[in-house]
DNA sequence: CCAATTTTAAAGTAGTTATTTTAAAACAGT
DNA sequence: ACTGTTTTAAAATAACTACTTTAAAATTGG
């Protein structure tokens, strides 16, 4: 998963994959198919257990402490995993590389996320944390848009490495 | 160009420039020297010609005027352009893919971007047009920070073709 | 018009790619 | 211990990669 996530789709052979895993080539192509397949059960294994998690605390917290949390664990994590940028996101930029199916696994997280956004900003609206005259799905798109700029930032920054000076800035744009 | 903005680096192969540009494999190759050069020309070309002139407003205007409408573009025209994303900053997502010398160049534009911006609402603090009290370099890398969610969000979210809602929160944001 | 230079098309090279095949090795159940 | 199955290593394949060479065609300058 790692050569995948650090050098995307196209740079990654499936030599690479085999070196790293220590799989056999064979085997390997039973289990999975082909190298799209071996890619998409390297996208799933990654939204299971490796980015999946951080998105727990919207669904045990739909509301604004959720979503102050959660952004914050983004924006001060981006730039402190193994490898930078997220597997998914990293993909966002070379959609036409990539097969439609496992396009589709990327954009479905993304939808997924933002609804859960939405979810707790509604919540958040009805308890009166946040501005309640603003749209709770353009809010929830503004937090997604922002995570991308964190992936794509975090990535590219090696100076910072924390973007948490956002942060405020952020959440002030969602109370007022 | 269009090949490596829409596929990238890596999957872009010489034949397909070749295809694009109707020019002779060898003269190519006499001209720009390898891939890497063919695609730092491709770069040099985009920065010239493509994006380098929507920075020209914050040029012309280096005050928060400036920005506002440098940030009106960048938002409403994200996913209007030929194709999408940008062709530097969809390259930040595979860094490793790119060589070295190709990855300063993108690298190079990011830093004159924020230091453009920069300057800018340092002259807006100065006239009394945003807060006084945050750091000019914060806010700026703020602003470079929500084109690269522009970028990655405006390639992938084939549903929003404008993302100009965010506008006014991230204005808000220098604001208070 | 002719010689010199540049451009072009096309074939060729050497390496890598994803994928398959072959056949030996390991393992399983009886 | 033997049989059937799975796993493994290794070689083979066919397509593609970046890149080079060859030699014909076009273009230039005097």
């Amino acid at each position: 998963m790692g050569a995948f996530w650090q050098n995307g789709y196209v740079a990654t052979s499936v030599s690479d994959v085999v070196r790293e895993t220590g799989l056999n080539t064979a085997s390997m192509y039973k289990e999975f198919g082909d190298k799209d397949g071996l890619f998409r059960e390297a996208l799933g294994y990654y939204r299971g257990h490796v980015i999946g998690p951080r998105y727990q605390i919207l669904r045990d917290n739909p509301n604004l402490a959720g979503v102050e949390t959660f952004l914050k664990n983004v924006l001060t994590g981006a730039a402190k995993t193994e490898y930078k940028g997220c597997l998914m996101m990293n993909h966002l930029a070379q959609k036409h590389a990539i097969s439609p199916e496992a396009a589709e696994q990327v954009e479905a997280f993304c939808a997924e996320i933002e609804s859960l956004v939405e979810t707790a900003l509604r919540n958040a609206q009805s308890d009166g944390d946040i501005a309640p005259d603003k749209d709770a799905k353009e809010l929830a798109s503004f937090i997604v848009f922002c995570v991308h700029g964190a992936v794509l930032y975090g990535r590219h920054d090696s100076k910072k490495d924390e973007i948490s000076v956002f942060y405020d800035m952020i959440i002030g744009a969602l109370k007022h």
